[in-house]
This record gives C-alpha cells, structure tokens and sequence, in this order.
DNA sequence: CCTATTAATCGTAATATTGCGATTAATATG
DNA sequence: CATATTAATCGCAATATTACGATTAATAGG
C-alpha cells in the first residue's frame, strides 16, 4: 500500500518527516530560497525565476505552506508569499535535536 | 508525470532534497532515532522495536543508505548498521546554510 | 552436511507525487 | 462595464513510493 501505516509515531517523528517532506524537492527547496533571498515578498516571480509552470509552482507553495513552512498574504490581485521565519527554526531545532546524540558520540562503530 | 524535472538545480538544493527526502517518512525518522539512540550498532533488532515487516524496514535502510545518512558493516550472518556522524554533520550545516538568511532577517514582511 | 537465522530482493497491489494545460475566481485597470 | 492580470484548482497521464508476503543468498551452529 502507497498510504503509511497508521503508527504511533512519536510527535517529533512527525514533525520531522512533515518538514522534511517539504524540502524533499528541489524545486520546493529553490522556491524557499528564492523566498528568503528576497527581502521583501516576492510573488509570481518564482515562475519567471524557475522553468517551471505556473500550475506547478502553485502546488510546491501550497504544499511549502500546508507544511508551515511559508505564509501567504494577498495583496491586490497577486498574492505575497514569505517565509514563516519561526517555523524555520523550529524545525531546525526539532532536528539539531535529533541529531544531537549523534554528534555527541562521534564514531559508534562501522 | 511524476518524474522531477531535469532541471539545473544547484548542488546545495539537489543535497538538501536528498537529505530531507531520506527523512520524509516518520518509519526513517524512527530507525535513525533508534540507530543513534543505541550507542553500538543495532542489526534486525529494528524490526522487533518498530511494528513493520522485515521487508519493508530493509527497504527503509536501503533508503536511508542511499542517501548516504548511515552505514552497514557485514557481521557474520547478521548486518551491523549506524548513523554516518559526519554526514549528518554535514547535513544539518548545509540546511543551516540556507535558513541562516531567513533566521537573520526576522520578518520579513506578511 | 543439514538446518536455523538474518537480511536482501522480487513481485504485486494500493496509493501518492509530479507536471502540465485548461479553466476558474478575484482583483485591477482602462 | 469590459478586459487584463494573477494565482488557485481541476483533470489527466506518467511515474514513484509504500507495504507486505514469498523467495533467495549467506553465514552460524550443531
């Protein structure tokens, strides 16, 4: 089956696999930097930046931001995206966390 | 087509999807915990702690393996496999790469 | 040599993802 | 009001992922 198990992960486990989820595509990855390069919002532009279509890039912003990962104002006519700067760390902490241990006991054993 | 794209993206972001995709199922993120919570090497022991079938969990390590986040070392009939410290190291600095403008400019707009 | 044990691989089915064109809804502008 | 512009959504096709049982290959132990 396509569907994960229905398991009890852990909150953690979750959160991590969601965010990582949102970064496990390049061009989701090019669309949040693009996104925090910009100081101000940009807003269509990630279509004229990438060689993607625009359909396209709306699904990576709508999955960038059911992950949290990004906000999304609208002004006018265009919408202005922006990198939800708290989430980010969040998620860069939840991770140092896990991978702590691991940088604590340098070589276990292979 | 569920193909991604050939498209020019650079090293950084081709790693990071890489990284974030070994990490984007909560079975991965779960069997990383585990292989550096026990300071030695666990082997099949994974199976026992997690309610997957023995095939599926090989083929989460596969996985794991590929992206180049642990290693396996042949034990007589059984494999010994653990976290690659350096390489997770290098995982998160790189991730902290591309959040560090984000984490300096706080907020940004919306 | 025979038999467990361990873990990879194969085959298969169900589901998810990716990508795009076309369409739609909403706001701006003349 | 008519028309552009912007971005979401729908529908579809191609492909990838996930999961498991069954099988296979390799080593350990009697």
């Amino acid at each position: 089956m396509g569907a994960s198990k229905i398991i009890n992960y852990s909150e953690a486990e979750l959160q991590i696999a969601k965010f990582a989820k949102a970064l496990s595509h390049p061009a989701r990855v090019a669309i949040l930097q693009l996104l925090i390069q910009k100081q101000s919002c940009i807003c269509g532009d990630i279509v004229d930046e990438l060689p993607i279509a625009q359909s396209t890039v709306s699904q990576h912003l709508k999955e960038l931001k059911q992950a949290g990962l990004i906000k999304g104002n609208i002004d006018g006519a265009s919408i202005c995206y922006c990198v939800d700067t708290e989430v980010l760390q969040t998620a860069n902490q939840i991770l140092n966390n896990v991978l702590a241990v691991s940088i604590l006991t340098p070589t276990s054993c292979c």
